[in-house]
DNA sequence: CTGTATCCTTAAAGATACTG
DNA sequence: CAGTATCTTTAAGGATACAG
């Protein structure tokens, strides 16, 4: 966020993601990535971004941990890390929120494995295998829980 | 995303998605609501936010069928919706992302279904049940794709 | 092709005071 | 308690020109 604000500081894994892929670039670039693009004009051509604020997006990327350069140093390819690649569900998911909810079940890019099978709906479920919904889902402090987190679920 | 862009115009259902809930706040506010935060100060307290911020994002959510006002007129209720519970894999795979890979797996919120269970790590499969990774991954266009879409997807 | 350097614009966020 | 109304700040994003 703009000024002031620090979501990364705050108790909350959500919000420390949002402190690195937050912003409305991020995730796109990630896509992007995860599309199979690597180089600096592709990216840009894909999303429309000004090529100053993604060379800025890049950067943080890289910083954070999720982007790597790899290649010549006049022309570097940009790859996802593990860390990138570890955010495909949350990316799946988001997406196909937007299929259901923003784009009328009309999806611009369709989903399958290897071999052409159609991914399912992400879904919650238990280590041993019940599913989760948000109406049985329960919340507690973890242990990364600060002395605010844990009053605030301790009073629940 | 501030001047110029709109992601929701953008061909892509995670853009549309992060056209409602892409800016900083929207998920935070929506993971109090599944806390069972439901009064304006609540989310106040929160999440620190600003209060004339808060009440311009609780109208955004609202606008965009995300959260619902219910109850008395002058102390109303902040629920959410159908479409607002449908974010929960999103959110929840966005936190477990930042508890692995922000908070170094000591995470400050845990989740569990209704008797305990905690709930396992999203993972993405295929509706006959084979786990989807990164790795195997596959991206088409879809029915809901434009000529840009498809001609771009169609070259790969 | 891959950026960097400037300058500009603007929307989002914050602080504060006030109202029903 | 639940906002609204102003005013100010600032950081993100955009446009453009230039460089290796």
């Amino acid at each position: 966020m703009p000024p002031k604000s620090d979501l990364s500081l705050l108790n909350c894994s959500l919000a420390r993601a949002l402190g690195s892929v937050g912003d409305g670039w991020s995730l796109l670039i990630i896509r992007d990535a995860f599309f199979g693009l690597s180089r600096f004009s592709d990216f840009q051509k894909s999303s429309g971004v000004a090529r100053n604020i993604l060379a800025r997006r890049l950067e943080a990327l890289i910083a954070a941990g999720i982007l790597r350069r790899e290649g010549s140093d006049t022309r570097p390819l940009y790859r996802l890390t593990e860390k990138g690649r570890a955010l495909l569900p949350a990316i799946v998911a988001l997406m196909q929120w937007g299929d259901h909810w923003e784009s009328e079940d009309c999806a611009p890019v369709a989903l399958t494995d290897a071999e052409g099978g159609p991914v399912a709906p992400v879904r919650l479920e238990t280590s041993a295998g019940a599913a989760v919904t948000a109406e049985t889902i329960r919340f507690a402090a973890g242990p990364g829980a600060d002395p605010r987190t844990a009053a605030f679920f301790a009073r629940r």
